[in-house]
DNA sequence: TAAATATTTCGGGTAAACCCCGATTGATAA
DNA sequence: TTATCAATCGGGGTTTACCCGAAATATTTA
């Protein structure tokens, strides 16, 4: 498992203590150490829990990095955020599973067992997120995603910076920060500054 | 402890099994099972490891709850978000300590132990969030009051309309709109815009 | 692989926001 | 009865934001 909270590993390694069909082979406090690790032992690994706010290296990044090199290890999510775009982001990466850290020990238990034997696996609240969801999904078209430039000027925007101050911070003219703040406005329907700041708060691009 | 997430509770617990000098005598998922428990035993707990965000009743309130009936457990309140907001609120309450979910063993011991020796516990890497925030109150000592008109422009900044639309909607002039803008930054030392559309959420001005 | 679409990059010109002054009126506090 | 504050405005200038257009890469799709 992989997860930056100390006190989270021990939990884990605790709860799976008695069982006899999982066992906890390893655990890391960031993606860096996981990755130098499975690179020396490639099979090493059936199942990974991850958390997905990982310092450097999110979860979510992380999941993409080892769909991307064929890793044949299943990933089960573990998050404490359980907005529908963490489900979403996370299954869209190629995690197996997606579980709340306030689960129990029998779905902790059960999520795992389900992710190796290849199902999917969603946390007993969140299912019904999930639905809903997919039923929106197929009325309207899905949101549409920001490149990760778009990103670094939205944080810009949300954290007060002028569009001389982004143009500054990224070495690029500020009429590339307005055609990209315009991309953004269309691209996520604002209609307002306030938009563009509640979509940082809520998306925790900036604190509250 | 209370804490509504399983994993926690468990980790916490382990780490504190070896320990000769605390003892976990007893962990409650919800601010309720606790309050129940802490009537019928007042005297049983010297900590209380707090988690802020709880189901029904946060942390916050409970600790609130706790000063007010004089109870005499010392709390030290355990969270995932470390912002400033976080931590001020939960001083306020009136906490003795405040410690990140990231923490080591050694520091949730350290902390424990000073917490019941009377003094304040602040996580290590908060340390200086407080103490800006300390210097920050030395100035500005109470934060001012808007004016009735002051809220109503705050208002119209915060729903993005433009300052001719505020102007129009108030019938008064551009220039006033300028004047009152100025001087609600002054008061509530806004720097961006951003802070002003952060302020109006977080007094229900606008919905997130 | 060619075509279509998306991303990232700019410039010119105009509208809006912001700043630094100053000023008046009425209400309220010292 | 002065101050102070709240609310109202104007002149004049600088800075910033925004709209229209466009071009070079990148990426995706047919």
């Amino acid at each position: 498992m992989v997860d930056d909270h100390e006190i989270v590993r021990d939990g884990i390694r605790a709860l799976l203590m008695g069982n006899t069909e999982i066992r906890l082979v390893a655990s890391f406090p960031n993606a860096n150490e996981f990755s130098a690790y499975l690179k020396e032992h490639p099979s090493f690994f059936d199942v990974l829990i991850l958390d997905i706010s990982l310092p450097n290296i999110s979860g979510i990044e992380l999941t993409r990095q080892l769909i991307k090199e064929n890793s044949k290890v299943k990933i089960l999510m573990l998050s404490a955020s359980t907005g529908k775009v963490y489900i979403e982001n996370a299954l869209k990466a190629g995690a197996k599973g997606f579980l709340p850290k306030d689960c129990s020990r029998e779905e902790l238990i059960t999520a795992i067992k389900q992710v190796f034997y290849k199902n999917i696996y969603i946390g007993k609240n969140l299912e019904q997120v999930v639905l809903e969801n997919y039923i929106n999904r197929l009325h309207y078209s899905e949101e549409e995603e920001l490149t990760s430039r778009e990103v670094e000027i939205l944080t810009g925007f949300a954290n007060g910076l002028t569009y001389n101050e982004i143009a500054d911070q990224l070495n690029i003219s500020k009429k590339t920060i307005e055609s990209h703040k315009k991309n953004i406005f269309e691209k996520l329907h604002f209609k307002t500054n306030a938009d563009l700041i509640k979509y940082a708060i809520k998306h925790h691009i900036i604190e509250l």
